[in-house]
DNA sequence: GCGATATAGTCAACCCACTTGACCATTTGA
DNA sequence: TCAAATGGTCAAGTGGGTTGACTATATCGC
């Protein structure tokens, strides 16, 4: 079983490096993916701001913004963006004469559905690799470790896709 | 145990994004550590970099490069601010004229087994929360997955710290 | 050897996602 | 009721990268 050479000892330490070395192949593999399928790729924070939006219609800039750690403006720009490419639709808010309403549009649902299918087909390369029994430990050791680190605290969103 | 709203319902597919979270605390963590002691953080790139030195005393700009998946315009930048900073030098290469010689300082060195030292510690937090058993077995895992992606190849090393 | 071509490195211009700062319109609350 | 807080926009700046053009040295085919 031939080990990269950079990776051949193991050093305490290496853990964090994995991770993101895994992340990593997995995020090249979902785009590849997207890419056989002809779809556009979008950008790192629309795929946030996708599943945010999914699951918080009528979210306003701001609610987005503070979700992914970014400054409204930021937020401001990616929503106009995915706008004018009908993934986002922009109302005026039924409250609030200052504020917009965001949410999805149907072609922003269903890319979020194929994203959806992407990355489970992603994990289950992953899970053909290491076996089902050892992905389900995975999963609940990582949410345990960031059910330690943020409790009941919003989980920083921001890296990837 | 109460798990964030936004990871409550387990759905496939989500282990990539539990591995971006995972990876994310722990970077975080890294760096309030870093700033506790009163270093200075520096930036994405240099961790990288500095491994790279520290494994590969004496190769040049270019290897640097293609190593973080660069341009060597980008890794010269970044090469003259770490030899501004006195972490790296440039010395003329012994066999070729054109190139020069990339080793990191004393100072450097010290960075990097600081670096080490924190990750390890890092890493030390996370096996407290789910068993040093579990983190074995994950390591073991992980590393198993990106043997099956890159086997020999060289491993795409850029994201963070 | 010699000339064509490849390679190490630099300088300069540009790009993109994000930031800070200033501002307007509306809402909130003492 | 009016001062302060909030949602959003515009404009300028920044950081880490890019592409392109160039010089100096190396290498390879003949």
């Amino acid at each position: 079983m031939p080990t990269n050479p950079d990776l051949a000892e193991r050093r305490p330490g290496q853990v964090p490096l994995l991770l993101a070395i895994t992340h990593r192949a997995m995020t090249d593999h979902f785009h590849s993916r997207l890419a056989e399928l002809g779809r556009e790729p979008l950008r790192p924070a629309h795929g946030y701001t996708f599943r945010y939006l999914a699951g918080h219609p009528g979210a306003t800039t701001v609610d987005l913004a503070a979700h992914l750690g970014i400054t409204k403006q930021a937020a401001s720009k990616a929503v106009a963006e995915l706008q004018d490419w009908d993934y986002v639709q922009r109302q005026p808010h039924p409250l609030d004469k200052r504020a917009q309403s965001l949410t999805l549009t149907e072609r922003g649902r269903e890319y979020v559905r194929l994203a959806d299918q992407l990355w489970a087909e992603v994990e289950q390369r992953f899970a053909e690799v290491i076996g089902p029994d050892r992905l389900a430990a995975l999963d609940r050791d990582l949410r345990a470790y960031i059910d330690h680190v943020y409790g009941d605290q919003p989980v920083p969103l921001r890296p990837v896709w």
